[in-house]
DNA sequence: TCAAAATGTTGCTTTATGTGGTTATTTTGA
DNA sequence: TCAAAATAACCACATAAAGCAACATTTTGA
């Protein structure tokens, strides 16, 4: 890959620096080139997140001020909050659950706000606080160093403490769902503490909206036959379908 | 699909986080763009619940079973909002910081979203999930059972998990402040955490509002030395003022 | 000089925003 | 209370600005 930048892509780099946000008709007259040729120049920056496109401008990422996980939780809103809702069907005042942390499950804490009494476990701290405080409820949540791209613990320590608990609910979001190769993530703690939950509960629930499906990840979470149903805005194509079948396990669809 | 949010979107964010409420046409004026376009910014940030939406306005989403902790935020959110950012200018980016759960540091930990690359030791999810997802930021959060009231973590474990750190900034809030008795609280486990804190770091401050002043409660949290600064919102009276500065405490007082 | 790289131009596509007409909700006043 | 008036929301379409891609031109460096 060639990273050298241009004289000029300096310059841009710093001014956005400094203002937090330029727009590109200001960059081309100051700098005495066209707009193609800024919005050349920035493509590669934009392409290695050292700088955001919007139209006409470009900002400072942190110049949202919004973290790239609060960005998820707005992808695809209306199908995870349809599984969610189907989900917290399932889910009875005084249940305990286990939720390990995900876009899908932050989403269905929140449809849990309408529950009383819960017993929850959970290593991601935005679901802790959404229910810690509420309803009677009580939380347990995995400490350790917050993992920075979704706030939860991972590691030994969270694992062990997992390890503690028996729950009626194992609920887990994946982020590759595939007829031969199972549910599957990208990032190995999170696929070991997933496994952990799976282990800890009754009814082994996924959440996986229809766009994992078909899809291999790098870790293999589990066997099919680990789980007791998925919940989810598609319809598995035949091949996924048989094998859900052949494993036993419950599918529910929702619409978005 | 482009979820990032424009800064206008974010400019609306802020607002009705600032003032819990503001109505659309407001928006439309101040903002400079039609109603449909403020219509169209908030679109998603209803959809994923971020903002309430109101017949010609927008609100923070409370109203449905708010946690009485939600609740205490607002209590006071002037005071507190002036101690935080007062608090706030004594943090570099880079600093370490420990943090007791508490309404005051919680509102704390908003303005820290404006520093870059802390780290930050806590046992409160609010502050956890504030911070641990943005700016770079390194978050360690005591695990466990989480307090009903407060949702943050207390007892043995919190406390051995706090030993482990060292830090430049040690920040708690506190129940009631006097003259003879000192800073106490009323929740044992709640003094024996904030205890821990004052232990590890480096600069140790207490945030409080002047409401504090001259009451007592059950638990005497630590004696004036232990303490370098006090943050509050109003002046001490004399024989508190005497105390604190025989003590060799430094006293900032804000303007709400 | 000439080939390669950088920059500019042109025409078409996409996006953001605004406008006007219609429908829905809230407020009002008898 | 209820119906009319006022206000806000919604929808479809219009428009201007920005983005993009293909091609033309200029600059650069051996």
């Amino acid at each position: 890959m060639n990273t050298e930048l241009s004289k000029r892509q300096n310059e841009i780099l710093d001014r956005v620096r400094e203002h937090g946000t330029y727009s590109i008709a200001a960059l081309a007259l100051s700098l005495k080139v066209s707009l193609e040729t800024i919005r050349r120049d920035i493509k590669p920056l934009v392409e290695s997140r050292e700088i955001l496109r919007r139209h006409g401008s470009i900002a400072m990422p942190h110049e949202l001020g919004e973290a790239p996980f609060e960005r998820r939780l707005r992808e695809h809103v209306l199908a995870k909050r349809a599984i969610a809702r189907r989900t917290a069907r399932l889910i009875e005042d005084g249940d305990s659950l286990m939720l390990d942390t995900g876009t899908t499950t932050s989403i269905f804490a929140r449809e849990l706000l309408k529950k009383r009494n819960l017993t929850v476990v959970t290593n991601s701290s935005d679901i802790a606080r959404t229910l810690a405080t509420v309803n009677g409820n009580r939380v347990y949540m995995a400490g350790g160093e917050l993992n920075g791209s979704n706030g939860a613990a991972f590691g030994p320590t969270a694992i062990a403490f997992a390890a503690n608990f028996h729950v009626r609910h194992a609920i887990i979001s994946i982020g590759a769902l595939h007829a031969d190769f199972g549910p599957s993530d990208s990032v190995l703690a999170e696929a070991e503490f997933a496994r952990m939950v799976l282990s800890r509960g009754e009814n082994r629930i996924i959440l996986s909206d229809r766009s994992k499906f078909g899809r291999t990840a790098l870790i293999k979470v589990c066997d099919f036959t680990d789980i007791n149903r998925l919940i989810s805005d598609g319809i598995p194509d035949e091949k996924l379908s048989a094998a859900l079948q052949t494993a036993g396990v419950s599918v529910n669809v929702v619409a978005p």
